[in-house]
DNA sequence: AATGAATGAGGATTCATTCAT
DNA sequence: GATGAATGAATCCTCATTCAT
């Protein structure tokens, strides 16, 4: 019975239970890349090619073209979260954070925007759900008063800074996600990802 | 070489020259009803087909995808520009008009967010000038002294409405717009198509 | 009854039957020039837009593909036939026209190759009866004793130049020509067209 | 998104990894075929289906048309070059091969054909890298003082053959393809394919 | 007699998804 | 568990041909 060999001969490496955790990772990094330059709408393909595994991996640990995106975004959220969890998180902080990840990931703006046309059920429930956490999050840090207080506001206002985050550069794109919280009278915190 | 026949094999009806004014005009329109509701990446075929008209029809009256989307958007501009034109009109009153398109056409916003990623060249230069050409249109409305008066304010805020505007329904995208605009500190008037 | 109208509102020119001949010249000197500039494939459309005129004009005066093509061959066939017709012709003059219209015409050279495979029964037959007629012209003028005179030689020794005939720049078509006729050992006269 | 089910709901056979080259090695062979009978302007997609597999297939290991048409016309130029590198082959010898070649292929006519119009920049890259190698094989048995030694009489002289070699059937090429040769005062082996 | 719009088949190409190994 | 080849639907785009005007 043949085996799949590699194009030297040799069997592809298979490192067991601990290779899986790896690659999982190494596909959400990739898929972040990936969805960088070139949107959410990046070839499955390019993404596993970008992870160093073949494209079964990829269906191995996503279902379908939604569960990247949203293993994507889960880390983004997560780190929002934990800006907020922080001992003496303040609200401008998290924002520092959240604006960090608007700039840096095309795949993040569009989290903000499931609502818009185009996306399947699917995904628009998953997106709902960490938009959800998002929101969360920033509520937590929310001082009394606060000006987003009202109901909707706080989402809205996000979404509205990651509707001003376009331009080719990140620099460009921070000017702008700053300029936006500038006229929303609401001060961010310094743009930077939680571990920077 | 070919043939193209219905088929009970009767050609399919060409109803001459004089079509073709009607036909631009219906996938101008279909255009926008597909944007509406797939989005700006909805496929030629489809738009196509909702016209009634052979797909060659499309390439015929528009070079490339971004002449369809130009020709969609051109005239949500141009009520734009006509609302700030209109004798006393006032700022409030073009946001009114640019917000209900906003509110309107999945299509529109897009061109507010031309410069993320995934634009070909092509339309980048259309959307940028029909972005500008919005811009110029509140310009000339706006007040001096007003709070977007600097630089890129003016379409910042644009840009932060229109990703403010999600949600299933035009009413709900209207509030989320309304709010957006109240965030901003800024009036908007009655929003509505400027012959509504 | 609406009739067609130009774009500014003028009738289409109908001139009548001297302005068919007219425009079957023009649909001729057109495609000499689209087939010399992009091949025998070349699209109908663009030959009818350089003559100036509609598809169907085109349509009118060749049945298919194949008689356009025919129609620009006739021409230089009975350049040919000219050559050797005129008083005093030797069969370098001869050959001289007959290898200007190989370098300046992608389509004839096409023509001596219309057996290889992927013409038409239709495109065949013409294209046939055209190289007789050049082998017919040639033969006229061919000296008693000349080393082409055996039966298919003459053919295959044009085949053969035909098939040297190429490069960018008419200069360097021509230039391997003359080399060719030269390995033939056949003295080819001036390379120019009859009336030049 | 797509699913691909047998008309009997099924899926295709799927033959694994293993049956890639065996795949390649059925493409190149129908892509001869086709070219044989449709010349080099042959759908692709008639190519992977006389291979029996999926267009997908085709893309997979050829990224163009020009590399499909490489593919095949490689063995023809690696034929040539090996009769060439056999202890004692002689000129005529090559010349046998490189005959039976011209005969056998349409694909290979046209290589030798390549500078003229119609060919795009890559196709014209590859041609000219297997035109090159055909003659230098040549070139490696031409004996010191050949007719054909100057500068480019070599390759203009197989040009010629192969612009001779038209006809329906293999044996009526052969014999245009021996009397050129022959018009050359070239003498040609014994026409065949290398372990023919 | 001319115009040129319309048709729609056909070919190129991409990519989500499955599955033999 | 992994690989990556194969599938083929879907989309884009072109162009030969017809025909209302």
């Amino acid at each position: 019975m043949t085996e799949h060999l590699m194009p030297d001969g040799r069997r592809p490496a298979n490192h067991g239970p601990r290779a899986a955790a790896r690659n999982r990772a190494a596909l959400v990094a990739a898929a972040r890349e990936i969805y960088a330059e070139h949107g959410l709408d990046a070839p499955l393909s390019a993404i596993a090619r970008r992870a160093g595994v073949g494209q079964g991996v990829l269906y191995r640990h996503f279902p379908d073209r939604a569960a990247v995106a949203t293993a994507v975004l889960e880390e983004n959220v997560r780190q929002v979260e934990q800006a907020a969890a922080a001992d003496g998180a303040t609200f401008a902080d998290v924002l520092g954070v959240l604006t960090w990840h608007l700039t840096e990931s095309a795949a993040f703006i569009g989290l903000l925007h499931a609502d818009a046309a185009g996306g399947s059920p699917g995904i628009l429930a998953y997106a709902r759900a960490l938009s959800g956490r998002v929101e969360g999050a920033l509520r937590d840090c929310l001082p009394d008063g606060h000006r987003l207080n009202a109901a909707q506001d706080l989402m809205i206002a996000v979404s509205m800074v990651a509707g001003a985050v376009t331009g080719p550069t990140r620099e460009e794109r921070e000017r702008r996600a700053l300029a936006a919280w500038r006229l929303l009278g609401v001060g961010a915190g310094p743009v930077r990802p939680l571990d920077g």
